[in-house]
DNA sequence: ATATTATACATAGGTACCTATGCAATGGCT
DNA sequence: AGCCATTGCATAGGTACCTATGTATAATAT
């Protein structure tokens, strides 16, 4: 019975003794939302990936190189929308893992070409599988117009962050 | 002229001479909209935190002790809706930065009460700005009537979510 | 009262991001 | 050819999460 418990708090809190009013306040702007979304993603990412020996942050990789194809670090960072180091360190973690492979570049002696060893393409079926159970499990309940919805204010919530990131910098 | 492009490699996909076909597919679904905008919020806020001495994490205890009272750790890590260890680590660094005080619990040997400290306390008012700026500019050119909808549909996703991590312990 | 279970917290280790900065190869420009 | 800004990558350091596990106190059941 106390197994149900044992494995995260974070679920279960309506049903607790503690006041809930303030839950609201914390949960009623889009933001929090969207961090605690994400942060369920990555956990629920975490759980359906980790027994085929991946993990989230590689799935562009994943997509990106699905082909065999290979491509420089700087495109994965910028195609996966991350910054240069980030995708550093996860190439680093994937090439720890053998599921990366660099070739030095002929056309420039500064990067060399990322692409994928023959045991991560074994392994793209069922990512993707496992993915596409997730995605219909995320979006159980809803129509197709409401995710479509949905994506469309992200693309625009983005846009907006983008937006205010580069306004910042221009002082 | 180069200085727009020294910020970030993030903000600037489209204008790149890569193909954008993949990029198409890879944010064509909720998923990674969420994670794109979650991690673009945390980098807004951590810009605009920065100056008065905070950071994003700290933002649901700054809130659920602002008016002065004190709480269990295990109450403002169910509140925020983070495990116990995550908001451990988030009060050593507020501890560290004079931001929380813990007091010993007298009714249980086990936990201290935690309370913002003065010079938190003093900060609260700036945050709050920040954040009320912040939002605003999130959902800018959104129609009040569609930001209600993303929050609705964001619960949704949030309780899918919820449901499956907790499916998944069940067995 | 004592033994067991449950709870509150701490700690260890890992992923996924970020910014700031340094270095080395490239590619213009003169 | 030689200088120099740009570019691709590496590294350092930090935040914010997570899971798994240990430890002490509290609550419960015998």
């Amino acid at each position: 019975m106390a197994d149900v418990k044992r494995d995260s708090a974070i679920a279960e809190v309506d049903k607790q003794d503690v006041p809930v009013a303030d839950e609201w306040e914390l949960f009623s702007t889009p933001a929090p939302l969207i961090n605690m979304a994400s942060r369920g993603l990555m956990r629920l990412a975490e759980r359906r990936l980790k027994p085929f020996g991946a993990s989230a942050g590689q799935l562009p990789v994943f997509y990106l190189l699905r082909d065999g194809g290979a491509m420089t670090q700087r495109d994965l960072a910028r195609l996966a929308r991350i910054e240069q180091p980030s995708m550093a360190q996860t190439l680093a973690r994937m090439e720890r893992d053998g599921l990366i492979r660099r070739a030095s570049d002929p056309r420039d002696g500064r990067s060399s070409l990322i692409s994928l060893t023959k045991k991560a393409l074994a392994k793209a079926p069922a990512l993707r599988g496992a993915l596409h159970a997730g995605r219909a499990e995320l979006v159980e309940g809803f129509s197709e117009a409401e995710i479509a919805m949905l994506c469309d204010l992200l693309r625009r919530l983005n846009r907006n962050l983008d937006r205010g990131v580069a306004k910042e910098i221009a002082e």
